[in-house]
RNA sequence: UCCCCGGUAGCUCAGUCGGCAGAGCGGGUGGCUGUUAACCACUAGGUCGCAGGUUCGAGUCCUGCCCGGGGAGCCA
């Protein structure tokens, strides 16, 4: 290939330089004898505006440079004689790599839907939109590994496929290799999954927690960054079958320090696409919430609010705020009561911890009032729960008596009460639904739409 | 999974009381000496989601199904 310099750069680059560009047209005018392409290759939301004068290209080639067409174009930097960019690029060639046919191309330089651009995931990449959604996707994804790296955090590879049918954090996709039109049988008639790939049922994970708490208490903080999978049956534009979760455990933590670093996070991830994504951010500031960027700087200079569970039920009952359901202690925070709490009486992220435990996980830390345990939601406005954690239950036979109260098969579990055997800890961690971020940095509606290629029932395309 | 709303041209939508299938954008053709979601003129383009039913006649009314959106539950 012919040495090219990307948009981003040529955009930056002297005046009078000659250089190629590759990508693809946006939109093409012509007026009189000279066109004008519109040429973006991803590297920024701008793109170069290419000027073809009369003569550099055929008739034939000219009429194939359409929206959609693929282009290199080897040219001169020059300044634009007309308002609307400051420099643009003077062709002097133009080699067409790959030709779109205008009649069929679905992306027109119009906006469209975001449901129909979701039916054309492959190419909605090319929009405006999508380009900023995945450079701030990219940027975030590695401010969070510099996060944990720069303090010491070790990074572990939990593994996709699990045995644990114990996670407890909902349904779980079977993984198999048994022959489903002719499955294998016990003589008691069940699935005889001694024959399957691993001898035993096997499922894709829900989470890393229990395999990361294990890292924890071997390494003292570590994070895992992967994908997850629920097979629950939700069609709400906060749920996905397949979504990233980041998970910090924490030895030597407890849910006060749990809460800081999480609060800590959040606040990081912000600062870093507020600094580095300012250009793609003003986009959905503009076109999907004006409140996107003030809501940012908001959050990113308020000191998150912190109360009990038992406070947070008094404040729901006292607000005088009527809500399809009554808030009562013992009962799950609903999502009007969560968008109460942090869009109308704090209007700032809150953390809500010490839930009673009849509505938490088996392995959240018990307290000494036996009634509810150390766990946290982390809620900020718009989204609801963004981060769920919780300091851990470190002692064996508290935990032991836990996982028999609640009916699980304690054999399923010997190897996480065998941590609590052998060098046991005080330990914390947390969960941030990474879409869920990304949802709540632009401002966009529908976690599908922060997602490359979305995976909800009954859509798995692409 | 439950409740509500929707599905009409490539896209976004209008279509009144059951009586000839419409617009804008996009596409094509032509015009225009610097455009900026260019502009002007002309033009092509339809299994009205699918299957039944009611009716002289259904995009319109009824039933079932499929798909999409919003809300709820579950959660991240």
């Amino acid at each position: 290939m012919v040495p090219f310099v990307r948009v981003k750069e040529a955009l930056q680059a002297p005046i009078g330089t000659d250089l190629t560009v590759n990508g693809w047209v946006r939109t093409r005018r012509d007026v009189g004898r000279i066109s004008f392409a519109e040429v973006n290759d991803g590297s920024c939301l701008r793109n170069i505006q290419v000027v073809i004068e009369e003569g550099v290209v055929s008739e034939e080639q000219l009429s194939q440079i359409t929206t959609g067409a693929c282009i290199s174009v080897k040219g001169t930097l020059v300044e634009s004689p007309a308002p609307g960019q400051p420099v643009e690029l003077k062709a002097h060639s133009i080699s067409i790599l790959g030709p779109a046919d205008a009649a069929t191309y679905p992306l027109s330089k119009k906006r469209h839907s975001f449901e129909y651009l979701r039916e054309i995931a492959h190419l909605r990449l090319r929009s405006n939109t999508f380009g900023a959604m995945f450079r701030i996707r990219n940027t975030l994804s590695f401010a969070i590994h510099r996060f944990f790296q720069e303090r010491g955090f070790i990074y572990v590879h939990t593994p996709i496929i699990t045995t644990s049918d114990c996670e407890g954090a909902g349904a779980m996709f079977g993984v198999t290799t048994l022959d489903l039109m002719n499955l294998p049988r016990t003589p008691d008639g069940a699935v005889d999954y001694s024959q399957d790939f691993f001898g035993k049922p096997a499922y894709l994970t829900v989470s890393g927690q229990l395999e990361a708490e294990a890292f924890a208490l071997a390494f003292t903080n570590v994070y895992t960054f992967g994908p997850t999978f629920r097979a629950e049956n939700s069609n709400t534009p906060r749920h996905l079958a397949e979504f990233w979760m980041i998970e910090p455990e924490m030895a030597f933590c407890d849910l006060d320090g749990n809460r800081k670093l999480a609060e800590e996070f959040l606040k990081y991830l912000i600062a870093t696409v507020l600094d580095e994504c300012h250009e793609d951010l003003e986009l959905f500031n503009k076109w999907i919430d004006d409140t996107v960027l003030s809501t940012l700087e908001h959050v990113l200079n308020s000191p998150f609010e912190h109360i009990t569970y038992t406070e947070a039920i008094k404040l729901l009952q006292e607000s005088g705020q009527s809500f399809e359901y009554p808030p009562r202690w013992g009962a799950d925070i609903q999502t009007e009561h969560e968008r109460y709490l942090t869009e109308t009486l704090f209007k700032r992220p809150v953390v809500v911890t010490d839930y009673p435990k009849e509505i938490k996980a088996f392995y959240m830390r018990l307290n000494d009032d036996g009634k509810t345990v150390r766990a946290m939601d982390v809620l900020v406005p718009r989204i609801g729960e963004i981060i769920g954690g919780s300091q851990r239950e470190e002692r064996y036979e508290v935990l032991l008596q836990r996982i028999r109260e609640l009916g699980l098969d304690e054999r399923n579990y010997w190897w996480y009460l065998d941590l609590r055997r052998y060098g046991s800890a005080p330990h914390s961690g947390f969960g941030l639904g990474f879409e869920r971020m990304m949802m709540f940095v632009t401002g966009m509606k529908n976690i599908r739409d922060v997602i490359p290629f979305p995976r909800t029932p009954g859509n798995a395309e692409f």
